[in-house]
DNA sequence: TTGCCTTTGAAGCGT
DNA sequence: ACGCTTCAAAGGCAA
């Protein structure tokens, strides 16, 4: 029996790498080879979506409110638990689902839902259930030698590596072969990372406080906002249980998968980073506009701009003094919050070269001096940083300009102490979210 | 359909 | 070594 799954389960992969294209495969016409394509059709239209078959789509309507219950739970499917999870069901079969599982098969619901969907299914060539027990020994000798995800099994026969299954109708219909030759990578089909001591807290504790509220409409973001503080007020012992479920949640891990590094997932969400810096570039641009004289003073208050605005070149005040925030602060408009420990604030540790913290107060002292008495800020405007790249880790060599240029400050110029008072209060606050 | 919000902690990366 | 960024869960909401 093994053998002949096997067999198939090799003409599957050859037709799944050029189908179309190898004269020998389409030259088939046997009996059950046309047998196998009316399956897959029949597949395929269950998979591709309710509307286009109203049947299937009843049925798939149906059969989701309950899952038919002869269907025979193959062993090694749908564990209800991970067994490296500390009696937590995990998101996904990470340890029963076989290794070179394509990753869009590996998708529990979809899984269920393909099963579901139709009970000839399981007995199908493409059914997880009957791959399962076709390549068995194929997983378990993946699983021993600990293959990487993206690599298919050995072939018995051959002795070759094959490409992860990718039955013909699973393939997306837009030819985006997730998970296997690049292409977009759905979430739920990648290896997640495993749970920090607080993602279990929250996993435990988050049904408990909607009741414990008992209002359900409460936002996840405003139930996180809770279980934050209430982390914090949990006692050491109670945090230091959920510390060692994320422990061992991470060594499970990572006998599970070796070679998996966090980096592999950085790409999964890559238009919501994308999204975020662009928003980050987007804020830094707004402030620079209303560092402009032009915003800063108004339009009909050209003699207290600067002599470039006058001239109606690039301003001054915005070119320089980008890299401050102190402006953010006087109107309360904060770049990302007063306290945000985003990279467009200040850092508050001096390493690198950086300015100290009272050398940074210092300078904005002397920029608000010259700011509230309309005063060019000529000398101040060596003291500032250059602007900040917006999506760098850290600092880029030209903020070491800064520290460069702090003998630059003329400390015999005398400063009003009224205006040193109104900087005070400003700075007390900065320093206040820098601590 | 997809990203955002919001929390903390772990990990990766750049300096 | 340090700081910044990303992702992990959750589900309503907005675009």
């Amino acid at each position: 029996m093994a053998d002949e799954e096997l067999g198939d389960e090799v003409k599957v992969f050859r037709r799944d790498e050029d189908a179309d294209d190898d004269p020998m495969i389409s030259g088939e016409t046997s009996e059950q080879q046309l047998a196998d394509d009316k399956k897959e059709a029949v597949m395929e239209a269950e998979l591709d979506g309710v509307g286009q078959i109203s049947s299937i789509g009843e049925l798939k309507a149906s059969i989701k409110a309950e899952p038919s219950p002869s269907f025979p739970m193959m062993p090694g499917m749908i564990p209800t638990t991970a067994p490296f999870s500390p009696g937590y069901p995990l998101p996904y079969p990470a340890i029963m689902m076989p290794l070179f599982m394509p990753y869009g098969l590996r998708s529990p619901n979809l899984m269920l839902n393909m099963q579901a969907l139709s009970p000839s299914f399981a007995m199908l060539p493409h059914s997880p259930s009957y791959l399962n027990m076709a390549m068995a020994a194929a997983a378990k000798q993946q699983l021993e030698n600990q293959v990487p995800m993206h690599m298919g099994p050995l072939n018995p026969l051959s002795q070759m590596r094959m490409p992860p299954y990718m039955p013909q109708g699973i393939v997306p219909q837009n030819n985006d072969r997730r998970g296997y030759g690049g292409g977009k990578v759905k979430k739920e089909d990648h290896i997640k990372k495993p749970l920090n001591a607080f993602m279990w807290f929250m996993k435990e504790n988050r049904k408990a406080l909607l009741e414990e509220i008992g209002n359900n409409e409460k936002q996840s973001a405003e139930l996180n906002k809770e279980l934050g503080k209430r982390w914090h007020d949990l006692p050491k012992e109670e945090q230091q249980k959920y510390f060692e479920m994320a422990k061992k949640d991470r060594e499970t891990h990572k006998e599970k998968y070796p070679q998996w590094s966090a980096r592999e997932n950085y790409a999964v969400n890559k238009k919501k980073t994308k999204k975020r810096r662009d928003k980050s570039v987007v804020l830094t641009s707004e402030n620079s506009d209303q560092k402009k004289c032009r915003a800063r003073f108004g339009v009909n208050n050209t003699e207290m701009w600067c002599k470039f605005c006058k001239r109606k070149k690039k301003c001054e005040y915005a070119t320089d003094r980008s890299g401050s925030d102190m402006t953010d602060n006087l109107d309360g408009r904060g770049t990302s919050g007063a306290c945000s420990s985003s990279s467009e604030s200040p850092s508050p540790s001096g390493n690198m070269g950086l300015p100290s913290l009272a050398q940074q107060q210092l300078r904005r002292t002397f920029e608000m001096h010259a700011l509230i008495n309309n005063m060019p800020l000529g000398s101040t405007s060596t003291l500032v940083s250059s602007p900040q790249p917006s999506s760098s880790a850290g600092r880029s060599p030209q903020d070491t300009n800064v520290s460069d240029s702090e003998s630059d400050i003329d400390e015999d110029e005398e400063i009003d102490p009224t205006i040193l008072h109104q900087t005070d209060v400003v700075l007390r606050e900065e320093t206040m979210c820098t601590l």
